[in-house]
DNA sequence: TTTTATTTTCAATTTATTTTGAAAGTTCAG
DNA sequence: CTGAACTTTCAAAATAAATTGAAAATAAAA
């Protein structure tokens, strides 16, 4: 496989994981893009490789600001904005999962909450089912809470035990 | 609230952050509905409750079955099937986590490899930035598995103490 | 075997999402 | 100011995804 091909297929196989994960394709490939660009790209170049509009390259890029994935970058006399990716891989994956958790988690939660307050009697089969479901799930999101929280730490101290033996 | 409109609640809200996940609104649904139904149901209930057509409730609860999710019941000298849910929501989280990875994460990986055997200038920059993107996304694939099976770890360790402390 | 209850399939339709592109907006140099 | 270089917006169009419903298939009962 030639360098383009992998690379068209890396943009394709990000953008259809995306799609599958409720991003949209085109976030998705032109995020692969900017991963796979040693050098930051302008609109127009983002625009040309994947074949997009400029409004849709546009509004994928300001969502992926917004993501905290992409910066901005401005270069000293010219007017153009370039765009890069974050590239440690580790570090977005955090960052998406506390932009998810944030967007679409903790409204979840305030609505779980405000459930269990539901009036009634509390003994019934399927009072009791609800408040039971409810309750269960919230549960499980401490469990996904800890377990994300654990893992940074893990990956924290093995650093720290890295840069450690670099200076021993 | 009542708790007519806590369930639709449940219902909608459950449907809104499957969607936004990639999981048809509607499967989302059917799922909720379960989970809170202290008893099996029919197709016919299912398609009742949530307004849905035969075909879509057919196919959708076909679907969660392949999940894992959702089981099929039938009932000595009836002919009509019912289904439920798996109603421990840690077990739900894991097996969707378990499905999700097999059908969607595993088929990335592959073509990652593949992506890695790359032809081509080993020190070129954009050849380069292609590898190295491609060995942080395995790198976080494998922190990924490894901060879910500590969290898996923790469960059953969690729940042996309980038992451990009920018999002692 | 025939009838009846039930499930499954899938082409056609509907609905939702994404994309375009041209006009409006912005910003800065001259 | 004015115009050039660029970015942003958003209604309309295109595309993709979900849904329907009726016909076909299946399977138990008569």
């Amino acid at each position: 496989m030639k360098y383009n091909e992998a690379k068209d297929k890396f943009i394709q196989t990000w953008g259809t994981l995306g799609s599958s994960w409720g991003i949209s394709r085109t976030m998705a490939q032109v995020h692969a893009l900017l991963l796979i660009s040693p050098d930051p790209l302008s609109a127009e170049e983002i625009m040309e490789d994947l074949k997009i509009s400029r409004g849709n390259a546009n509004m994928t890029i300001r969502d992926l600001i917004d993501w905290g994935l992409v910066y901005k970058e401005l270069r000293a006399g010219e007017r153009k904005e370039y765009f890069k990716a974050e590239k440690d891989i580790w570090k977005v994956a955090k960052q998406i999962i506390k932009e998810r958790r944030k967007r679409e988690i903790e409204p979840v939660l305030g609505v779980l909450e405000e459930l269990k307050q539901m009036e009634g009697n509390k003994t019934d089969k399927k009072h009791k089912a609800l408040v039971d479901a409810v309750t269960n799930i919230e549960g499980v999101v401490e469990k996904a809470d800890f377990a994300l929280e654990r893992a940074i730490k893990l990956d924290e101290n093995a650093l720290v035990g890295a840069l450690f033996k670099l200076f021993k």
